[in-house]
DNA sequence: CGTGGCACCGCCTACTGTGGAACGTCAAGG
DNA sequence: CCTTGACGTTCCACAGTAGGCGGTGCCACG
């Protein structure tokens, strides 16, 4: 592994230290525990999966039944994993349509914007629903306040979100 | 154009509608005016700007000095521009790679953690102050609530992440 | 004046990421 | 037995990113 590793590939990495797992495996995995702030895709997963089963970083175990191939860190994988967590991490990227709409609504007949708009404030009301629930489990579950960054995150992003939501002016919610 | 346009595509034609431009101009007019949620890069609008010429969405003008090469809008490029607005836009999507370093923590020494958060940290405070900086410009220039709907956004989230920041665990923060 | 540096401008490549189609496989149920 | 659906991998085309390359006009400074 000459060049450094990318965000995408370390995270499977570091998900393999936990015990070998499939691509698909890594796919759930990954979209449980880190989906909600960081996307991946099935196709990216095998890629970097063979492009890491090329440089050594892990290995490929016998297939199973449907061809299922679970993936095993090996020593330089880990090694390279902890290269990769040493780094400091890069700024965050939102790329968010609505907002790209709402530049360009002069150009949009007044109606269609609103229902746009109240269908993505639907969205973020569920998803803040969701984290809250998600949160109260697992404490419940026990967790400490450190478990609990990543969710808190989400929640704080999702109330923010809601209250800008909530703000808009009637030209643009149609009230 | 068969197939619909992308966003970013789109985005170009819109800011073509106020003048023929070049892609170099494009490219600061989109960070300026959209850049804070969607980002784009130089080779892109390169590359979008001769598709939407072989698709006749857009023409090119004779080339000026160093080669500048404006493109104006055609019929078609404001009919697909139309379409595309009007079109339901996408969900957001958030990628912070500084998450996934939370994530992963339990595989850091502590320290390190600690100087990244600070850092990112300071980068929020910064562009928080200046999103308010611009709010107050705006306002002072006469600026319409509808006017500043994705300036808000910015503001909102960026005021999330910092108390998010402010309320992390000690473990995290090193205090 | 003239020239060297810098901003301007387009282009190119390699890589990362997305979305969906394709295709075989095993398990369960009518 | 046959269908349906979840499992599991692969492939492809396109979108998006990061940064380098190489020209060119402009202007400040010697």
């Amino acid at each position: 592994m000459a060049t450094t590793l990318n965000a995408t590939a370390a995270s499977l990495l570091g998900f393999l230290h936990d015990g070998p797992q499939s691509g698909y495996d890594l796919v759930g995995t990954a979209e449980r525990s880190i989906g909600d702030f960081w996307s991946l895709t099935r196709s990216q997963v095998y890629r970097e999966l063979s492009a890491m089963a090329g440089a050594g970083l892990v290995v490929a175990q016998e297939a199973g039944p449907r061809d299922r191939r679970a993936y095993a860190l090996t020593d330089d994988g880990r090694a390279a994993f902890r290269a990769w967590l040493a780094r400091p991490p890069g700024e965050e990227q939102i790329r968010y349509p609505l907002l790209l709409t709402l530049a360009f609504a002069r150009h949009l007949p007044a109606g269609e914007l609103a229902a746009f708009v109240a269908q993505h404030r639907a969205v973020h009301a569920a998803r803040l629903a969701e984290y809250r629930r998600e949160r109260a489990e697992a404490l419940a579950a026990g967790a400490r306040p450190v478990d609990l960054v990543t969710l808190d995150f989400g929640l704080r992003y999702e109330e923010a979100v809601l209250g800008w939501f909530d703000a808009l002016p009637p030209e643009v919610t149609g009230g």
